[in-house]
DNA sequence: CTCTAATGAATGGCTATTCATTCACGGCAG
DNA sequence: CTGCCGTGAATGAATAGCCATTCATTAGAG
């Protein structure tokens, strides 16, 4: 409802407050420091969310609604289950270097206990986690992967090898690796295995 | 120093954070609170501790300590690079199972942007890391592990796929997945990968 | 007695949130 | 055309509550 009133505005702060909350840490970001950042006044941002909770719950869904959809077109330009993934790899790491702040928030401050990832059902990150899985049961049944690996299993160590590069990348500030050759390694660990 | 005074006391107060700091999170545990639980008054805890950061680091430091000792003996009871990968995934998943607080305060608080992992160095974690590097190291120089896989690559996908899995464990109560078969699952990927 | 550890009530600083007030705009009557 | 309202957005100073930290005081050991 509140949202309909100027939706400028209502991005506006949250652009604003996605900067802040990365550069200081969701709990070290005063309001009126995203407030000004935001060029608008102290109060308006209640006019706009319910609290602070809510900027930070509301810039997570907004973006993670963004990120899905990319993600889903990405990966339907492929038809081969390897390639998928692949693809997916370079494509979270890309999302991730164009990104930062946005990452350095998802990386560090959505996993904070309480208010995120426990109490609040966080359902666009199992889609997004789901997409892996999906890609592997495709595989399997195309006969291409391996029958014995379990999908939940799997989604989660292919996504935690990305996430691990992609904190790496967020939370020291030169990058060591090409994001290609990043991407072509964890994928190929993930497929054919390191050793041989 | 004043860690001198009495360590009976400090380790309470140790672990009494370590549970509250699970429970509620950093910013959302209260002095009080550790300090009930600990049984000491609140002043009692600046005695032991400059302040509330500095029980965090202290925490984090003792236990990586520990954590830190434990897998290098576990890992040196193996000798094939292989065997030694599968061990360190079983022992890392172990770790968690039997620390589920301590993970917990690992998994998001740690995390923490400005005060952990930005401008506090964490040289513990990183030498947990570099074990995993250097077994791999070891297994290029025989000849089982392939060439073109860059150790600071792997080092960080196989650790992230480990930590996902139980980021897993330690947000949501029921555990899904036998750890065994978890362990063993992670490690046959990274080792031969899902294809074929 | 002395000296140090322990106590916990009081302090002080901080900042999320509120709300009385201002402001801007568009419609409407005269 | 003009001036007057009514409405709701925007403002930001003031509030209110929280909680880390301090420190005057007490307790206890030797």
């Amino acid at each position: 409802m509140s949202k309909r009133k100027n939706a400028e505005k209502y991005y506006r702060i949250i652009k604003a407050a996605t900067k802040i909350f990365a550069k200081k840490g969701f709990y070290q970001a005063k309001i009126s420091e995203i407030a000004r950042e935001a060029d608008v006044a102290d109060g308006t941002i209640y006019i706009y969310f319910e609290n602070k909770d809510d900027i930070l719950i509301c810039l997570f869904e907004e973006q993670m609604k963004a990120v899905l959809d990319n993600m889903v077109s990405e990966i339907s330009q492929e038809d081969d289950p390897a390639k998928k993934l692949e693809r997916f790899a370079l494509a979270h790491l890309k999302l991730i270097e164009n990104n930062k702040s946005m990452a350095e928030i998802i990386q560090v401050e959505v996993r904070q206990s309480s208010k995120f990832m426990k109490e609040y059902k966080n359902e666009k990150f199992t889609q997004y986690l789901d997409l892996i899985a999906d890609i592997i049961r495709q595989g399997q049944e195309k006969g291409v992967f391996k029958k014995e690996v379990i999908p939940g299993v799997a989604k989660r160590a292919f996504f935690g090898a990305l996430d691990e590069m992609s904190r790496f990348w967020v939370l020291s500030s030169r990058k060591h690796y090409d994001i290609n050759t990043a991407a072509r390694q964890i994928s190929e660990y993930f497929l054919k295995g390191i050793a041989g």
